[in-house]
DNA sequence: GATGAATGAGTGTTCATTCAT
DNA sequence: GATGAATGAACACTCATTCAT
């Protein structure tokens, strides 16, 4: 690693036979198990490789460094947790505006619990490596579920949409893990999720407009 | 670096003279120069001695390897994070509950933002080390402050004050960062923290008991 | 080096390329040479790998440190000597008493000085590194190979076969360097065979039963 | 360390005055305590200084280098089984040919069962150091002593009263830590003197002349 | 004389990346 | 395409020794 590097979140050479997306795919998945029995700091690509029953070559014939392999795995746990807000959004256009908070709070921790075990190495993933770019990106994407939500209360308006998705989704993304990782929980996983439900509800209510 | 060590956050050796006092305080500070000027990934121990303008050896006569190194600086970083929610929370200490939301949330950012260069850099170490307990002691005595408050509200009182307490600092730790690393923040800081202080004040109020 | 560590003896990765078989012995050697050049205090990896023409990287593929290096060189030392005895005992089965101690003080004395050069350097190895299980391994390996000897003498029997050979062996291992080393030495080494070949001859008549 | 320095066994500066005295004594005492609670790996010139009460300066100011602090260790210790030596052959100065070895033999072992704690570590420094000086004068004077005690037995004369001395010297020296180190030990330690004595016995009895 | 702060060369070890086979 | 041997810069940490106070 070292020294910062371009983007290259995806396989530079599109996989076009069968057997290179196992290969791909093999790889990427030893990088998961990797970072779970080893932890990111022991990961390296030689391991990774083995892990996944190829040569260190082969690994690099794919992912042209090993920041491009840790930035896939993350953009994919991004790409689940935006999944999850766009989906529970999509799924209910026009709520109530009681509704919004426990759509949000529920599907984002929901998605966030699937991936625990992973989650805090690639907290680490993101600030040791460029990934604001990756991150805006998803935030923004977030955000945007969420403003289209409020956009369409059934029951009453908001001033500004875009500025209250823009703070949910900062809470969102900063709060949870917290939680998560368990360095200021409440007693129990359900109580968290209540209280910021409750938050996130109070905040609403007080700044719909009219 | 590598595993998990002990954690001593200060020197090892205790200066008797004043000469080493002065060579302590320049490591310490050649550190955070470090920090802001190469990054976490380039600090080595090498280059924050010369820095200091001293030799390794040296260095290492005061902390016992890089972690501690590091582990104090984040240290006194959260000391100073708390410190100021102690110290704002100590000056008022029966408040209106309107204006509790905004105490806390003011004294925090004020605290953040005189940090805020160095402040992503902590975050790192934090994630990299084993800071857990550095950062939950933290967070406990940032929350301890907060419920004292909470417990003395002039004009009302407050069910479960401890386990408010423990989410708006959860709040906090998370939201705060996200809004100062600019990964996803308003427009200006300015409304960030009238987002956030609203969000916390309604919060407190659809809490309160009665 | 420092602690001591597990004993992994032989090469960590089994080298699949005629290159690196070629590499693990140039590695070998190397450490050979440089231990007779420049002494053991100042064989250093870096030292050891520029010998053999690699770099310091190409030899901690094969070997996992430093002491696994320097115990594979103690490990053949020990393997000569000890097959050296065992050949000696194996040709001559069944010996006339008087024959026995000419038979293993020649044998020890021959492949001793046959790496005469080297020997002080593996001594100070085997002080310095965990190398107690290696030597006594080859120990007892020479014991037995002394006992079996002493069980089928032709002409005569000996109450306690196995402790004569522990003695023996105790004796070799002990003497014969002391000799070596010239540390104290009869004038010739020829002497020096005659003298001890004596001891031993007289300490076996004086110990056969009946 | 590293290079080969000089060899003074001695303070360099004769201690006058009597804190001087208990300075050196306290250094002295203190290697030792050093070198059986850490081992001789991680003895270093601070951590003596600093069990002995003082600083690193002083035990600079008494010995020149670690070198020679650790070569008055081997010092004493060889010293001591010389006098045990001599001394016993002292008191015995015509002794019948049977009883020699049980004379040799038995205040050596005395002597070095005295001492086991710190043998090893003795033995890596006089391996490690450039002791070969030390131990020629002990083996010498050693081995002096035996041949008088040879030249006067009262039943019977030796052809080569030295050649025999200088063997049994470098037996007792080799084959005494071989089993004071339970590499290649007989049950118990009584067994491995009996067995000692009547090599040496059988071996005196075989080279008498006449 | 004593102190202990400072030195800095030296060492073991890792790992991302390349490239000949 | 795949392999895995080779690379070598980089880094954390130690310790004998010196010298200003």
């Amino acid at each position: 690693m070292g020294n910062a590097v371009q983007l290259p979140l995806t396989p530079r050479k599109a996989p076009r036979q069968e057997r290179a997306i196992a290969t791909v795919d093999a790889i990427f998945e030893a990088t998961i198990q990797v970072l779970l029995s080893d932890g990111l700091i022991r990961l390296n690509t030689t391991r990774v490789a083995n892990r996944a029953g190829v040569s260190v070559g082969t690994l690099y014939q794919y992912y042209p460094n090993k920041q491009a392999l840790l930035l896939a795995v993350l953009e994919r746990h991004l790409e689940m947790l935006v999944v999850a807000i766009e989906k529970a959004c999509g799924e209910n256009p026009c709520p109530k505006k009681e509704a919004i908070a426990e759509t949000i709070v529920g599907a984002y921790l929901q998605a966030k619990m699937a991936q625990a075990e992973v989650s805090p190495s690639l907290y680490r993933i993101a600030m040791e490596l460029d990934a604001r770019a990756l991150i805006e990106a998803a935030a923004q994407r977030n955000a945007q579920a969420i403003e289209a939500l409020l956009s369409n209360v059934a029951d009453g308006s908001f001033a500004d949409p875009s500025l209250l998705a823009k703070t949910l989704t900062a809470a969102l993304y900063g709060t949870v893990p917290a939680f998560c990782h368990r360095v200021l929980a409440p007693a129990d996983g359900l109580e968290a999720q209540r209280q910021l439900t409750t938050m996130f509800r109070s905040y609403l209510v007080a700044s719909q407009s009219g």
